[in-house]
DNA sequence: TGTAAGCTGTGATCAGTGCTCGCAAACAAG
DNA sequence: CTTGTTTGCGAGCACTGATCACAGCTTACA
């Protein structure tokens, strides 16, 4: 189908609107959060400031844009690793999805601490970061899924747990024939994973950890064998 | 001792000093680190901003020292959690010291989002602050020592780990008698801790965990297995 | 006692920020 | 050709961190 004139004009609105992301994206890397600034984004595209806001409403909506882009980001990371293993081979399914959020962190820190550091703008996070926010959980979730329909998660968890702490539509739609104790381990695990990796970013092991690489594998299989693979 | 003229005026510029942190911190409660500014706190002391200058030498350094207020005040605040437990109780002592890092963490989110959110000045942490933030870390490792003293430790850890993942004086000085898988877990469950809190604290449970104070319970029993308790 | 030195507070000022508004040019639809 | 919408521009507002010359005041010393 031939493109009409107003296909062309909002695809160039999109453009501008991808370019002033790429620029504050860039500008993220460079200085972090707090250094990215809207002039300087209207700076690098050799524009006016005042027509930054004809594509953004304000500086704390191009944050929110840059968190979901991240989120996705990393999720593609952790999806693309966890398919690169075997099916059947659940620990090391667990093993690469860790893996792979730690290697994207390292990668972009800045743009990491934007996603898991202290919220920004305030306390309620908008509610279109939190459908990708879930996809590295997700992921969890399926391999946790998985074993439980093999019948391979050992339960050598001895620790009881009140019923209701977690969200029913949880167990139900995220973690269908895991049992409940494990179901809690497993979003332990998940918060686990990503408590160990801002610990080494934000440089609070800096003291106690000597080497990174094999104390994050440490963890990884403790979680690992928390959760009963 | 009679008081000097000297000492007169040295108290008077260090109870300046406090007033001043007194009403950063007031700010920082109130609006976080990224609303707190330094006029804003002149403004409350009734004085030119400049003024302040005269006691601080920046921002950054008005933010460090909130920094090192905050982490004495969580340690103190772990600190009496714990010596309120007798001794010989080692999983009490552990959960007591968890459970203090997480209410001081609710009581005050700005402050704790100041100390384990995203690093603000930058990377490298001021070599103030390093020594109060261990003081929550010494507590958890006094009570692994204790349990080592006596033999106390179920050695569950189904882990193996390569040696040399963690700093050879945190073996020595901080965790004395240890066994080193041991000693591996204990910092893994250090930075599980405030993973759970920082989740906690910064939205990222809000559709997964139902009830906080049960799974936080659940999260803490975990540990206390995972170190051994 | 007189004077020089140091400390503390002030207002002005600079460069930078997020954001708004009136205006003008470009362009699409009628 | 004439509307109406979109997009960019520059000026401007209120705010920020930080510096500077200046003025009091207190202290120390001759």
């Amino acid at each position: 189908m031939p493109k009409t004139a107003a296909d062309v004009r909002a695809q160039a609105k999109a453009a501008m609107k991808q370019a002033i992301l790429d620029a504050a994206l860039r500008q993220l890397a460079e200085t972090g959060a707090d250094g990215l600034s809207v002039r300087g984004v209207a700076r690098e595209l050799g524009m006016a400031s005042s027509a930054i806001y004809r594509h953004i409403p304000s500086r704390d909506a191009l944050l929110t844009d840059l968190i979901i882009e991240g989120y996705e980001s990393l999720g593609q990371e952790a999806e693309a690793a966890e398919r690169a293993i075997p099916r059947s081979e659940l620990p090391e399914r667990f093993s690469a999805v860790c893996h792979a959020a730690r290697r994207w962190a390292t990668a972009n820190p800045h743009h990491y601490a934007l996603l898991y550091g202290s919220p920004v703008p305030g306390y309620a996070a908008p509610t279109d970061t939190i459908e990708p926010a879930t996809r590295v959980a997700r992921l969890l979730a399926v391999i946790m899924v998985d074993a439980a329909n093999e019948g391979a998660i050992r339960v050598t968890a001895p620790v009881e747990v009140p019923p209701g702490a977690l969200e029913p539509e949880i167990l139900t739609d995220f973690l269908p024939g895991v049992a409940y104790p494990v179901a809690v381990a497993g979003i332990h695990a998940w918060s686990s994973l990503f408590g160990m990796v801002s610990f080494e970013l934000f440089g609070h092991m800096v003291g106690s950890v000597a080497d990174a690489d094999a104390f994050f594998d440490a963890g990884v299989a403790l979680l690992s064998a928390q959760v009963g693979l």
